[in-house]
Order: C-alpha cells, then structure tokens, then sequence
DNA sequence: CCGACCGGTCG
DNA sequence: ACGACCGGTCG
C-alpha cells in the first residue's frame, strides 16, 4: 500500500475553489502549459482535435479554460501529445512530498526497477527495485523524478534495441551511451548509484537476447571504459593529453610494449592508455585501470600497476566502488569503506598501505577519501563526475609534467 | 521531452465519453478506488470532508460519480488520503507504456541437463543440455548409464533439500556430497565434466531458493576445497601429511603467519593449507591454490604463490580448467589448451614460463599437460582423480621430504 | 577463437 | 560484518 507522500498543495483549500475551480491559478498554469506543449510540438489544434476524436472548438475551450478535463481526459489528452504525465504534473507545480523516506525491507536477488513506482522525495527521486517477490525502495539523492524518467525512458529505449537489433548499436555502445546520457542528466547524483542502480539493473530488466547479468559482465565492462575515454577526451586534449580505450588487442599491446612491460604483464592489464604531445611526438606516460567493482578481483591489477610504477609510469586506479551488501539494505556502499575510524577494509591497503597503484579515483560518494597523510602516500579521491568536481584531469596533467620532467622533455 | 510512458486507453474513443465520461466505466473504476482508499484506511466521508475543507455531501456525490474530479481536485483528493498518486494511477489502469511490454522472462543461455534424454552411446552416455530454446548433446566418455542416472538422482536428492531445508545441509556441503558421489560412482570420467556439465548444471536446474548461478560461485568454490581437503586428507595422512581447508579466516590467517608471509598478502589468498607431521610437531610447508577455472581470475592468486615459492614454500594450483564456448559447442576444453603445438595459451605462462607456481595440477583430461622441459621447470600435470592416476600425493610428499631436508629437519 | 569483463552469495 | 567465490559473454 503506497502511503509514502501526498501530492498536493496544502497552502491552498479545496473548497475554495471546489466550485469555481476553473479560474483558480493552478488551472491557468495547467492550461498553459497543455497549450505551450502543443505549440512546441508544432502541433495545431485542429491536428489534436483530430488525435483525439474531437472538435477544434472543445481544444479551444479548454485551451482558455472554459472546459475543465478531468483526470481521464488529461492523461488521453497528454498521450496525444506524447508527453509524460509526471513531468507535466511537476512542471505545473503538483507533485509536493509529504513524507521522509522508505521503509527497509529484507531481500533477495533480481532486482530491476519497477516502472510503477518512481516518486519524488525530499531530497530526491525513490524508485522501487523490485525481486524475488520482495522489493527494496531506494532513494536516488539529488535526482528530479522528471530527470529520473528521462534517463529510463532513454535506457529502455537504447537497451531494448539490443533485441531486436533495431539501433544496430553493439551492447557495449548502448550502455556507453545509456551511462553518459544518465550522468548528464542527473549531474548531482552518486555516480556509482547512477551506474549500478540506473544502468545496471535497466539492462539486466531489458536485455533479453542473453542472459542479461552475464552480458552485462562483459559489455558493462567495455562500455565502462569506452565511456571513460570520451568522458576525458574533451577536458584533457586542450592539455595535449589524448586518452585511448585499450579494447582493441593490437592497441594494448602497442601501449605496454611502449612501456617496455609487455614481456612482464599480460597483454590485458591496462584498460586506458594516457598519452602526451611533445613537440609533434606521442609519448605514453602512463594508463588507468579500471574497475566497476572491486571484490578480489582489484588483485588482477596490482602487479601490472607495480611495474608501470617502477618504471616511471603513472598507473591510476578508476572505479566506481559499487557494492551493496542486498541481505541488509541495496545501499550502494562500495567496499573501500565509508569511515576513516576503525580498521580500514582490505581493499584501501592496496592504495593507502602498499601503494600499488598511483592514485585511486573513486565516484561512490559514500566511500572516505584518504584524508591523513597515507603511509604510501598515495591516496583515494572521491567525488562526482561534474568537471569542477572531478580531479582527475589536474591529476594527469600533474604526471603528465612530472614525466615530461623526468624524462628530460622540455 | 519525457515519453515514457502515455498515459491512456487508446481502445476507448475520447470523443465517446467526453461528453459524459462521469458514466465511463473508467470513471466507475476512478470512483469505486478513491472510495476503497478511504474505507481501507478507516476513515469516514466527514473526516475526510473535514480535512478537505468541503461538505459531507460533495464527498458523498463524488463517490457516486455524480461529481466529478479535475486533476486538481483529485491531487488534493488523494493527499487527503495520504495515497500516492502514481500508485492510484497505476491501479485504476491508467498507466499504459508506450512501447509494448517489457519481455519478461529472460532465460538465455540456461544449459541444464534433460532429464528425459539420457542415452548410452558408444564409449559413453550422451546427455542432453537444454537452454535457450536449443539444445546441445554432450557425450560423457566412459560414463555407463545408470551411474550418469544414479548420480543425478543423488544430485537432485541434495539440491531440492537446499530450497526446503529439509536435510538440513549447507550449500557448499550438499555441492561437496554431491561432487564426492559422482567422482566416485564415475570414476572414469573427465572430472572436470562432472563438475560442469553434471554438478554445476544441475545445481543451478535444481536451486531455486536464491539466483542459482551466483549461489554456485559461493558455494561451489567452498565446496571444492572442501572437496580437495576430504579427498586427499586419507591419501596423505598415512604419510604424515595434514591437509587443511583454509574456509574459517583465523585458520587462514594463522597458516600465513606461519609462513611468515601474512602481512605481504592478502588475508584471503591461501585455499589449503599442507602441514607434516614431523617429531610430534606440525610443520606448514606449503599450500594449494584451488581454481574451479581460471579466466583472468587465476592472477589473484600468482603474488601469494610467488611469495610462498620465494620463502621456501611449496605452491601448487590445483584446477578444474573448466570452461567451454557456448556459441561453438559446449564441449569443456580448458583455458590452459588442449595442444602443445602453437603458441601456448596466456594461461599456460603463468606456470610454464614465469614459474609462478610450483606445479599446476590440472583435472580436465581435455588439457595438454606439460610435455617438453618447461622454461620455468614448472609443469602442469594432467590426470583424473583416480587414485592410481592423481600424482598430487605423491608430489606433495616430495615436496615435505624437501622441505625438511631444506630446514634441517630430520 | 581466446580472453577479461563483474555481481549475488553466504559463511 | 565484509570478503573471495566463478561463468556467460562477445569482441
């Protein structure tokens, strides 16, 4: 029973306006804004008097509010102009949130978000992961509900495309795109949470070819880092940096041999080659990895990471640090842990203690950035993605001069 | 533009009823709701008249449909009634996506064996695997019928109690019980098959209490050192030799403390501990690294190894190399390769050039054991569990005979 | 074709 | 509680 927020405006009595509702403010800016949706749309009203089976002069009369629609007539009345009921509510000021957040429920697995329940909260968006009979409400900080319903309305688009080959997009390009589209759309939101609980479980509900988990797997991880590429291309090439996915074998292989490190390494290690313009010439000065999730599988990268470093290379960590732990909550607390007090969790010594990796970029904003002074002296950053939050441009910029510096570049 | 959804009956002509939609049976169902809403929460019209700043009686004749309600009004209607406009909307049948509904089931790639075709065939039984609305038939080699039968049974027996509790078993424990019964009843087939395509496959057919697969990773990586712990502790004991499990973290920790290596290594990086026996007093000497299969995952485990080989510990990777490429055929070929000739696989470097591990036991009869003198003089070895065939023992006992001499110990 | 991608599990 | 377990994918 969905008892969580009313809609309403309590500053404003129905019986004032019970009779004569028709002239109320709130009716002017309902009409309003129906007639500002079709005359966008480029839509006349002879045309949606045609969509709708009625007269011109009916479209008229409620365009200057001399017919009132109930609510059946508006949801019939926005369909024809193919817009969404809730952005329409929101705009004209009709969506208000009563209450704080979401009772905890016990889970377990599957869980895709139902398209039914997406209400707005203080703060945020709630939407309703739903599985195994059960379902888990999670609040989506900082998120517009009309931005949440962009954002599925264009990943249901892009991901149920896979299944019939209709985009003639590769898995992988459809989540680059989907992800990319999210966090410009929701610039304030976690971005662990936009991955995991956004993209992550639209694709696992859509996908349908194969099965969806372990596809994502596979593509998820690709369109990761074809989404980091073009995420830095624009903000570091002004620097004279370019930042190159290693998806294609020939590429990584070039980048480790660059390094010297490609008899030590695996030819997979790296994800992302970092390169420098000096004076016409292209020089690798370092790479990223990167990691969805942690788990045990931060390992893998470790030894590639230590030997970049030995030989003077830059050798980041980049991950989104999503994790939730489903038989308490679906919060989204990563595994680099949220609180600098107590022991630290396994996965921070890599960085903070041994120091295997250059740096780490962390966008879980749940996670704690290594604030005291570490005993490597590297560190965990944390932040959004938002150009003015994110550090890691000014970062590789940094190597990118130290490196010049080392190698006698001028 | 938000189009997720329109909201709309688009069999019912708005034209129709726009005149008197108060008698649409859409309108009955709007009505018929708001009235349960309110006596499902206990309250009466006057209450909510009251809160409503409106009389008695115009609740009365809305929930008569003799009045009816704008949008306005009925956003005001349902914050009265503290119920969530969203969900109303949804219940009333309001709320039709646009594009048609969302493919819910989305079975891929499931390959779980039929039952009803289990047939001998010559040198074997061919099972068949059933999955994506096809098929593959795979023959287990030296496999008679009524064992491939009785084992299934057995499987069946033990994974159908885990969804009922009725046996009162663990996962892993069921999976181990499960896996030591095949092994032994089709002791000549490749153990690797009986773990995939039998075990596993089964597992997930059978389990249905939590998401199968992912329960199998847990479970079945528990169960296969348990496994490799009951199966080798009688074989070895007689020698002296203890071999340990490491699933309880203190056990794990305090076989790397003895190794003097737990605070350069993850705490979690050893799956079996060997100890022998030597003038009454327990002696680590070595471990094995268990890997059902290996994929990019067996890294995890080479800085542990190559720490334990620099100390003067013997490190061994003990594997199923199950993995097969559904797209071809299903048939379980390894990552380690099933050739000498060619460019040996990544997977066969970690052993045979970099020596990362003292001996690689491998149990998938499809694999190319080591064959020439290997770079490293590291090998893999090739065998079933037959105790006649498995040389694991005996290597093992070598490497506690050199241990102690290494140590002084006579 | 051979490889690394990642998340639900459950002790 | 927090960690490592492993396999279908798809380039």
């Amino acid at each position: 029973m969905a008892r969580i927020f009313y809609f309403g405006i309590p500053w404003c009595k129905w019986a004032a306006c019970a009779v004569n509702s028709i002239y109320d403010a709130r009716h002017k800016s309902i009409v309003n804004r129906l007639t500002a949706i079709r005359t966008d749309a480029g839509i006349s009203q002879t045309q949606l008097a045609t969509a709708l089976e009625i007269g011109q002069s009916d479209v008229s009369k409620v365009e200057q509010g001399q017919r009132r629609l109930d609510i059946v007539e508006l949801v019939e009345w926005l369909a024809a102009l193919e817009y969404d009921l809730f952005s329409f509510l929101s705009e004209v000021g009709l969506l208000v949130p009563l209450a704080p957040a979401a009772p905890v429920v016990n889970v377990a697995s599957e869980f895709v978000p139902d398209p039914a329940h997406v209400v707005a909260v203080t703060g945020g968006t709630e939407i309703r992961l739903v599985g195994s009979g059960t379902h888990h409400d999670i609040v989506l900080a900082n998120a517009d509900i009309a931005g949440y319903r962009a954002v599925e309305a264009e990943a249901v688009r892009l991901f149920r495309s896979l299944n019939d080959g209709s985009l003639g997009l590769q898995n992988r390009e459809a989540i680059r795109v989907a992800l990319d589209f999210a966090i410009r759309r929701l610039p304030l939101l976690n971005p662990s949470d936009v991955y995991r609980h956004i993209i992550y479980r639209l694709y696992v509900r859509e996908f349908s070819l194969k099965s969806p988990k372990q596809s994502w797997v596979r593509a998820g991880g690709e369109a990761l880092e074809l989404f980091i590429e073009d995420l830095y291309k624009s903000r570091l090439l002004s620097e004279g940096i370019e930042v190159e996915a290693l998806i294609a074998k020939d590429r990584r292989l070039a980048a480790l041999e660059e390094m010297g490190i490609s008899d030590r390494v695996g030819a997979a290690k790296l994800d992302i080659a970092l390169y420098g313009i000096h004076e016409g010439k292209r020089y690798i000065f370092g790479g990223l990895h990167v990691k969805a999730s942690l788990a045990e599988r931060v390992t893998d990268d470790v030894p590639c990471s230590e030997i970049m470093m030995a030989a003077g290379y830059f050798s980041g960590l980049w991950t989104f640090d999503a994790k939730d732990h489903p038989p308490r909550s679906l919060v989204n607390y990563g595994e680099l842990g949220t609180s600098l007090t107590g022991k630290p969790t396994a996965k921070r010594l890599y960085i903070e203690r041994d120091g295997s990796f250059s740096i780490c970029f962390c966008y879980n904003t749940r996670t704690a950035a290594s604030y005291h002074k570490t005993p490597s002296q590297r560190r965990i950053v944390v932040s959004t993605l938002a150009p003015d939050k994110d550090t890691l441009p000014s970062v590789v910029l940094a190597a990118w001069q130290d490196f010049k510096k080392a190698r006698g570049l001028k």
